[in-house]
DNA sequence: AAGATGACTAACT
DNA sequence: AAGTTAGCCATCT
């Protein structure tokens, strides 16, 4: 065994851009998650710049539900007058989620609600 | 090779 | 309410 002291600790960058990449494909249609809380899940504390890097590198060949990401203000990471930025909040919108200005409400639109809705409605 | 950068955030002014 | 600071750390110059 090469490896000996190769604890849950020492990750290489490819498995934490995996578990970020894991955490995010996770994300049900018409929810949010900032980034910061996708860093907590993935098990990676304190690291949410980290999710967008591994956004920003995930292989398309994935299709990653990215644009569910958003910062822990509930607004989008992009300029709203960017391509980007614009593609985002279509995207969000058209799986029903609401934006009360520039910002959505994490609250309501958490991935922990989903049941709620379904069963209470929004 | 060292310094800047950023799809971030929480905690302070 | 809005700006600053410190922590973050892989990438990019």
């Amino acid at each position: 065994m090469v490896r000996a002291n190769q604890g849950a600790e020492a990750q290489t960058q490819e498995e934490r851009f995996r578990r970020i990449w894991e955490v995010v494909e996770g994300i049900p249609e018409g929810c949010v998650l900032n980034y910061g809380e996708v860093a907590r899940l993935a098990g990676l504390p304190g690291r949410a710049r980290l999710v967008g890097r591994a956004l920003a590198r995930a292989p398309k060949k994935r299709a990653l539900p990215w644009h569910r990401v958003v910062n822990a203000q509930g607004q989008i990471s992009f300029a709203a007058d960017s391509a980007r930025g614009q593609r985002q909040r279509k995207l969000l919108e058209a799986e029903g989620v609401e934006f009360d200005g520039d910002a959505i409400d994490l609250d309501r639109f958490n991935p922990e609600r989903a049941l709620d809705r379904l069963l209470w409605g929004p």
